[in-house]
DNA sequence: CAATCTATAGACCGGTCGGTCTAGAACGCA
DNA sequence: TGCGTTCTAGACCGACCGGTCTATAGATTG
């Protein structure tokens, strides 16, 4: 059976990358720096990564998308209302951004930007990731029964990224959680009247 | 008078920079890449810009949202209905995006994730950028008596921008149009209660 | 205790990066 | 016509990029 139990080396290698592509992007991140950070020389790069950066970048984008719903599959169980779940979702990821310096955002997007569609493996995960997060969520707000909940998905995925980018240029949350709150007084109204 | 008719050269260096911001970044859009799109030697680069990638960047930086901010005004100017402009100004966005095969987004976002705050020059241009966009839109729909305007405006902004994210690596408009007439629709529900 | 496989280690390579420098063409104005 | 300025042109540079290669340390197993 080929490598399972790998504890240490290859994961902070993921790690390095993943801080990188939140700081940087995928072209801003150097594989030297990424080396420097997880304390590894040249070679294991590519003892656990074949494929180089690429290879790496994928593994980085793999690990994020899951850590990502991962919280959010925690906070949707945690919180009945998945309005309010993903609410709480979307202020974790704010408390992260202001605690590092307004620098870590989300990995998904900045690569998203850098790549075209001549970077196939690259943006067919991160399409995937998208399509993931997009459909946790609707079946989150179906199953409660809110009305169009694949178009309030897409936007509120949206409104995330979005407020993300604005509070980080910024320099300050208060986008981010302006957009965040107004949203969801949007939708509260609606499903008043609904009722 | 230092530097005033400058026709040709100048100017397709920026529009050069702008395409390769929109396409593949600030880090992964390289000088040489810049010039030869733009059919021009090294030399002239850092005769019009001696401050070299940087100041080209800020100067396309510049010209992108002062292009941006026109299109929204011209929209404004030609339809009554602020929300509606807005949403004629987000369609030509996708409609953009879409003829150019999923590659040309907005130039001021993926810098805007590339850049961390230590570069001080181009993230004050970008909150700037952003911050006007914003203001514009405010304006727009507080002086037709919506309610919320200032959080509508960072909504909208966040929505444009999470939304071409989505279109672009799912290579469909499908995304932003979604995202977008949810949003309307959220909107409109909510104006026709306060009426 | 060899043999083997996995993982660590870093010297090394060609190519490209952003940036500098010198030379000359084109144009303005006396 | 001569002179200065603006702009074009590209050779050149050191630094760094991602990637390859060989050597060896550590663990596993006969």
């Amino acid at each position: 059976m080929p490598e399972q139990h790998t504890p240490g080396t290859k994961q902070r290698l993921v790690s390095a990358m993943t801080d990188g592509l939140q700081r940087r992007g995928l072209h801003g991140t150097g594989i030297s720096d990424v080396l420097r950070e997880a304390g590894a020389p040249k070679g294991v790069l590519y003892h656990h990564f074949p494929d180089g950066k690429t290879g790496l970048a994928l593994a980085s984008i793999d690990e994020s998308i899951a850590i990502i719903t991962g919280w959010l599959d925690l906070a949707l169980e945690k919180y009945p209302d998945p309005l309010e779940a993903i609410e709480r979702w979307v202020r974790a990821a704010s408390r992260r951004l202001s605690e590092t310096d307004f620098e870590a955002g989300c990995p998904l997007a900045t690569i998203a930007l850098e790549t075209t569609a001549a970077d196939v493996e690259v943006r067919t995960a991160l399409a995937g990731a998208f399509a993931q997060l997009r459909a946790r969520m609707t079946e989150a707000l179906a199953s409660a029964g809110t009305p169009h909940a694949e178009g309030l998905a897409v936007l509120i995925v949206a409104t995330y990224e979005g407020g993300l980018l604005q509070a980080r240029v910024a320099n300050s949350v208060v986008p981010l959680q302006l957009a965040t709150d107004t949203l969801g007084a949007l939708i509260r109204a609606q499903r008043a009247v609904a009722a």
